[in-house]
RNA sequence: GGGAGCAUAGCUCAGCUGGUUCAGAGCAUCUGCCUUACAAGCAGAGGGUCACAGGUUCGAAUCCUGUUGCUCCCA
């Protein structure tokens, strides 16, 4: 064997050696399904942390589940990220000299084909570079064909079920990709921006002192059809009903009362600009107000500002210029800075402008009542529990789900416009033609002209569950339910266990369980496990423009693909943040190392006929116990999704249990050869830990597992998880006596400078039968010449108590008395106090009436134990005042 | 502004329906070792009034109330 592991060519090997063997392939069969559906990750996207501790939650979860016999089957694939990816190709085209808009949709798309074709399946091959063991034959885009046309079926069923609507609204809108976006999309600095509230006073007929009103946004005060002040605010009842005229413009609007006006903010008088703010807009309908829209789609003033020095000008520069001429006309009443928290696109950050717009919804409230009830009675379990009430709080305030976006890339919407300005909705135009002509019988095909926009990427991604699996193609026109399931989506669905980050909550997981119990009829998957948000040490999201992420792929080039997942695993516990730090790798790397060279060990005795030493007979019947005891431990772990626990569990298990204690325990002396049934068995522990470690560390586990027995064609991936059996817990009992003992041994050599080659002798002050088993190896690890059980009175010794028997170790030559002195009574001085604690409980009679009787039992034999104890502390103490 | 959650060793976190085998783990720190599998290692050790203040209880890190600090979601 190699005196270092090399991760490099042994992960290279067996990921391409799987792969040519269709490991990772699952097809139905008699056995239990158990599936995951990778989120799809964003086209135009690099692996980044976040992608490594999902993507490595997701495969060990797989993976097990295969060695368990279960049916994996791990979902690849990508979406096609509508806005990103445009923008992404519009600037490549930029580079080149070209124009979106000069180009014309065709031959744009084409371009944005041939970007993907180059670059979107990059993410895909890093992931096989981190092991992960997913169905590749199963990759899905989310504009395939197949799936393309599943979106436009669902459009189609959901608008003639009615549940999806045309209407002008108020939406969020991004001057810089022209686009509108959802809630979900925009975002809002936590600690807010600088900005600036203006006042501003506005004229009225027969007041002299007019009106003053408070603004951030002067620019829109041209498309101003309202002053409105609370109904409750005596400074300015009076004024209700009267006129004011609008700066510059001239025009007259009237003074209304609006419960909604904070009196307290800004002067309280709110200028009502429906067409550019969502709460004026509610407002103008309250009190039919009409719609002054002064700004273009992409931030310009329009004609309808009436001021032809703004036309064509930005809405920040008319700020400014508007600031300027209030100022000028004396009445800009005062500017004070304040923090405001502004919304921003998350795609392009600019500011967002509410606009006012003709838009497809999706009505959420009654559609989304399924979902909300399938969490709430855990049919479908969040894992932390704790996102249930996040969850719930947002699926009651559901609002209307916008899904049209102003771009080409993406899912085209299927309706089509009669000249007079009737639409039909359809799968393709052919069909949208013949509906058409119900309406208008001499229409010309080419007279019907297709909406331009596209469905939000999400509308399309909600259905991945189902529409991985082909499960469109049987969607009954008739009833809108999948009512045939082909034969994968019958096996597969519902899917296991989805596995993604907390903030796509409600973009994603809510709308797939909506679409589940639409079409499906039942729920998309059993168990959400919500992972933590990697962050760096010091607390801070990993991000681009912070240069705080490493590149995946450069640490595991540094510390192995195993490595990375056990460093990302070692700190996430579900649902909470995962401080990355770069040494958590440098573990994960040196537990491989340590792994490596345990296997060298072994394979490098040489092995004897001799019958088993007492030592090796009682230290695999020991460790036998123990890899029970923790893979009971182990799998309930996994049940509860403590993946991080898990890992830590079998962590030690190797490293301190087998490493550290047994390997210790049945090491011959350099040189010796080991007895065969020891060797047999202690390969037989290590095939075991390899087995239940795989899932976490794939590579050095299939590796191990071939040294330990060269002849096996198989692979780890396809042996069978170590089921559980009974454990002795007499002989883990033992062990941890033994342990202890070992250990006062050591802690005496230590103090005494003794050196491991000089023999001890250790005399018991009684017979102890239940640990006669392990002297051999209390022998062996403490390097005794001889344990004696005798009730000789020994003096000159080092004494302890271990389970209320005392040992001695003779000394040679001079003993520190004062010394010995100090430690015993220091433990005696410390039992006495819990002594102190445990009577004074039994010697309360509210305590004895009122505890429950094992409590109380259980506390008498602590007081028994102690005083038991306490004696023979005090005798040591006399022997050693006695000298 | 509305809602949710968190506060336990230097750091990251376990501690379920209250009872000193619950005050723990890993990392970090300190001490001693190059003991021929591993210094990417071995053997040991130290370290916490469980945020603060009350309350319930025979008994509270664990339940209740308030205070402070932090985080997240929504508007």
């Amino acid at each position: 064997m190699e005196k270092v592991y090399n991760p490099h060519t042994v992960e290279d090997k067996w990921y391409k050696e799987w792969m040519n063997r269709g490991l990772f392939r699952s097809v139905p069969d008699e056995r239990e399904s158990f599936t995951i559906l990778i989120p799809p990750p964003n086209v135009t996207g690099v692996l980044h942390m976040g992608h490594m501790l999902n993507n490595t939650i997701q495969d060990v979860l797989i993976r097990k589940a295969r060695m368990e016999g279960k049916n994996a089957c791990w979902v690849p694939g990508t979406d096609h990220a509508s806005i990103a990816t445009e923008a992404k190709v519009v600037a490549m085209l930029r580079e080149k000299g070209l124009k979106k808009s000069e180009l014309g949709r065709d031959v744009f798309l084409q371009h944005a084909w041939e970007w993907k074709e180059k670059y979107g399946g990059i993410i895909l091959e890093q992931l096989k570079k981190l092991g992960a063991s997913c169905d590749w034959d199963r990759t899905t885009f989310t504009m395939d064909d197949g799936y393309y046309n599943a979106v436009i079926k669902v459009f189609v069923d959901l608008y003639n079920k009615g549940l999806i609507y045309r209407g002008k609204r108020m939406i969020n809108w991004d001057c810089e990709a022209k686009t509108a976006l959802s809630n979900e999309e925009v975002i809002y600095n936590e600690a807010g921006e600088n900005a600036i509230m203006y006042s501003v006073r506005y004229e009225i007929e027969g007041f002299a002192n007019g009106i003053v009103i408070a603004t951030q946004r002067p620019e829109t005060i041209m498309g101003d059809v309202a002053i409105a002040v609370n109904p409750t605010d005596e400074r300015y009842t009076q004024l209700i009903g009267k006129k004011a005229i609008v700066p510059f413009i001239g025009r007259q609007i009237p003074i209304i009362a609006d419960s909604y006006v904070d009196k307290a903010f800004g002067t309280g008088c709110l200028k009502v600009t429906p067409a550019h703010d969502v709460n004026d807009y509610e407002i103008g309908l309250r009190h039919q107000l009409r719609v002054i829209d002064t700004i273009n789609p992409d931030g310009t003033l329009n004609e309808q500002c009436e001021m032809p020095e703004f036309y064509g000008k930005d809405r920040f520069e008319v700020r400014k210029l508007m600031v300027n001429k209030l100022r000028e006309a004396g009445i800009l009443i005062e500017e004070k800075n304040i923090i405001s928290k502004i919304g921003r696109s998350e795609r392009t950050n600019s500011v967002v402008e509410p606009r006012l717009s003709e838009q497809w919804f999706i009505r959420m409230k009654e559609f989304s009542q399924r979902a909300l009830v399938a969490v709430e009675n855990n049919e479908i379990q969040l894992h932390p529990q704790k996102f249930k009430n996040t969850y719930r709080h947002w699926m009651e305030n559901v609002k209307d789900w916008c899904i049209s976006r102003q771009l080409w890339w993406g899912h085209r919407i299927p309706a089509w416009y009669l000249p007079n300005g009737q639409m039909v909705v359809a799968m393709n135009a052919e069909e949208a033609y013949n509906k058409a002509k119900h309406i208008q019988p001499n229409i010309k095909s080419e007279e019907l002209l297709q909406d331009e926009d596209v469905l939000d990427t999400w509308a399309s991604s909600w259905l991945w569950p189902i529409a991985v699996f082909d499960g469109f193609d049987n969607l009954d026109p008739q009833s809108g339910k999948i009512t045939k399931k082909n034969n994968e989506l019958d096996y597969y669905y519902p899917t296991s266990v989805l596995v993604t980050a907390p903030e796509i909550l409600f973009f994603w997981v809510a709308r797939m369980i909506i679409a589940g119990y639409e079409y499906m009829g039942d729920m998309p998957f059993k168990d959400v496990y919500l992972t933590g948000i990697v962050r760096d040490k010091q607390g801070r999201k990993m991000s681009k423009s912070l240069g705080n992420s490493p590149d995946p792929l450069i640490l595991i080039d540094k510390y192995s693909a195993d490595g990375v997942r056990a460093g990302m695993l070692f700190s996430s516990p579900a649902g909470n943040d995962l401080l990355f730090d770069e040494s958590l790798c440098e573990q994960g790397r040196n537990f491989t190392n340590k792994i490596w060279n345990a296997l060298r060990l072994v394979k490098g005795w040489s092995i004897s006929e001799q019958e088993s030493l007492d030592a090796s007979i009682t230290a695999i019947e020991w460790f036998d116990a123990r890899f029970n005891q923790s893979l009971h431990e182990i799998n309930d772990l996994f049940s509860k999704f403590k993946i991080n626990e898990a890992l830590m569990s079998i962590y030690k298990l190797i490293w301190d249990d087998f490493c550290s204690w047994y390997l210790e325990m049945i090491k011959p002396a350099f040189g010796e050869p080991i007895e065969r049934k020891t060797y047999i068995q202690t390969l037989n522990f290590f095939d075991k830990l390899m087995r239940i470690l795989h899932p976490f560390m794939p590579f050095i586990t299939e590796e191990v597992w071939h040294l330990i027995d060269e002849k096996n064609a198989n692979s780890i991936m396809q042996s069978q998880w170590p089921s559980i059996s009974t454990t002795n817990t007499e002989i883990l009992n033992a062990f941890y006596s033994s342990q202890q003992i070992i250990t006062q041994i050591r802690n005496y050599r230590k103090t005494k400078n003794i050196p491991l080659k000089e023999p001890l002798v250790l005399h018991a002050t009684k017979r102890l039968p239940s640990l006669e088993s392990f002297f051999p190896i209390i022998i062996k690890l403490g390097n005794l010449s001889a344990i004696h059980e005798d009730t000789k009175e020994l003096s000159n010794t080092y004494a302890f108590v271990e389970g209320e028997i005392e040992y001695h170790i003779p000394v040679t030559g001079l003993i520190d008395l004062e010394a010995e002195y100090e430690r015993i009574n220091k433990e005696l001085v410390y039992l006495e106090g819990f002594l102190r604690s445990v009577s004074a409980k039994l010697n309360n009679p509210a305590f004895l009436s009122k505890a429950k009787p094992e409590v109380v039992a259980s506390e008498q034999k602590k007081q028994a134990d102690a005083e038991a104890k306490i004696i023979i502390l005090k005798t040591q103490l006399t022997t050693i005042q006695s000298n």
